[in-house]
DNA sequence: CGGTTATTTGAAATACGTCAATTCAAGTGG
DNA sequence: CCACTTGAATTGACGTATTTCAAATAACCG
């Protein structure tokens, strides 16, 4: 019974600053990326930055600062006055922020380190979209990073609102599977260095009940939780668990 | 016991497509034009479109095509396999939508309308957008409808995943309130033309509780229900039940 | 008026949250 | 290496919010 996704974050997400890996990291998110392009990411290299878990990389109302994650996870979130909390989106290594200037104010929400994170200041790369107009390979590039983004945001209000607790958390570790997997041939699970409180967050949930329905995922041998590793092992019946959709379709007719 | 939130949307909703004050409404939602830019607008007016209640005005997967609603509501939403539907947003005479390209595709949802609508094709407004450059009044308020959007989504969010039913209600009365109010000294109420399932599904509610917590608003006194027209008879009650934040705030501190 | 759709209500089931205590894992200082 | 502390995971018992089921009005529409 021992398995948890416990926090291990200290242990695993010790600042790899040198990791020749993170670069390769970030670009695999810019799809499309040219030479030219690249070699300007690869300038920003310079501009790296630490964060402690728990702090406060872009307060409530706070005026953006666009970085993107080399390591470590970041919650976008909001803390209501009595202490609830609910997390409108997890970051991983590779994702990016406050690049939409502005938005974060009227959303008041506020970014806050969930691990140890290392970032690159991504400024330097906004500017360089910019200059290079709305068409430039860059400036797609972020555009349909921002799509993206967009679409889980969806994803999630769909799990909020209408999916079951089952549903909520088969979903998620799913979702947390797919988008922190670096490549193919990759059956051997992934980290998840969260605590159950802030899964609970993510999805409308007490600390409690993540808990019984992990546990329940456990049972089912749908699932291996480890000292904050997951292994999924069943993961056909899971997505049937996690209420998918079939992935996507072609455009439909118009009447009811 | 008569009142309730009934659809109404046929008989109050009737095409008022000769409504000089439809205009009006639409240059309200865009800050800072100057007479140029209304001028622009004002000769969007050939291209009028209408919708019976229930057409998918945007199918899902489908290449968005911009809109802007005249008179109406209208749903974003996502439809589950087995029925279930959360409606990510509602859509009152003012709003826009289809402007994001592509933005569609991926978040996988579907702008159907709720009533009859009305709307006025948009797509000349955003090619004028970019022609004028992303500095232009044009560009720069739409990029502000955008951002509201956003800020509206985020809003959702907190609500369905850590708002109460009684809090859910009550903050989406006074959030429709607020965006359909057309302006100052209009204490009058206003129409909310949706069915308890459609408040429901915005809610991530069932029907029957919907139902339930509008009696209990109206047996409290807090509002009132009748075919279609709400009043809050009690505004700072209501909002105290919604949870609802002051409203902003400066920045805040970084760590924690 | 008959047919349809929406609202309303009660009773019962259930999913989920709260409370409180225990266990477990990891770190810390002696 | 060992108490000791701390934070997280785990578990049981219990309360409650919300859903489901079913049926009865009520409003609307042609």
């Amino acid at each position: 019974m021992g398995a948890s996704v416990a926090d291990g974050a200290r242990r695993a997400y010790r600042h790899p600053s040198d990791d020749p890996a993170a670069l390769a990291l970030l670009l695999r998110r810019f799809p499309g990326l040219g030479p030219l392009e690249i070699e300007q990411i690869q300038c920003l290299e310079l501009a790296r930055r630490r964060w402690r878990p728990g702090m406060v990389m872009l307060g409530e109302g706070q005026e953006a600062h666009p970085y993107l994650l080399l390591s470590g996870w970041v919650s976008r979130q909001r803390v209501l006055s009595d202490g609830r909390r609910l997390i409108f989106d997890l970051l991983v290594p590779g994702d990016g922020f406050g690049f939409a200037a502005d938005a974060n104010a009227r959303a008041r929400r506020q970014v806050v380190a969930v691990t140890a994170v290392e970032t690159v200041d991504a400024e330097a790369l906004a500017v360089l979209a910019r200059e290079c107009g709305p068409e430039g390979r860059l400036a797609q590039a972020m555009a349909a990073l921002q799509r993206e983004d967009e679409a889980r945001l969806m994803e999630s209000m769909v799990r909020l609102g209408r999916l079951t607790a089952l549903e909520k958390v088969s979903h998620f570790l799913l979702e947390m599977e797919r988008r922190t997997s670096t490549g193919p041939g990759e059956l051997k699970g992934f980290r998840l260095p969260l605590t159950q409180q802030t899964i609970g967050d993510a999805l409308g949930l007490s600390i409690v009940h993540v808990n019984r329905v992990l546990r329940h995922l456990r049972g089912e041998s749908l699932v291996s939780l480890q000292g904050g590793f997951v292994r999924i092992l069943d993961p056909l019946r899971l997505a049937a668990l996690a209420a998918l959709e079939p992935p996507e379709r072609a455009a439909r007719g118009s009447a009811v």
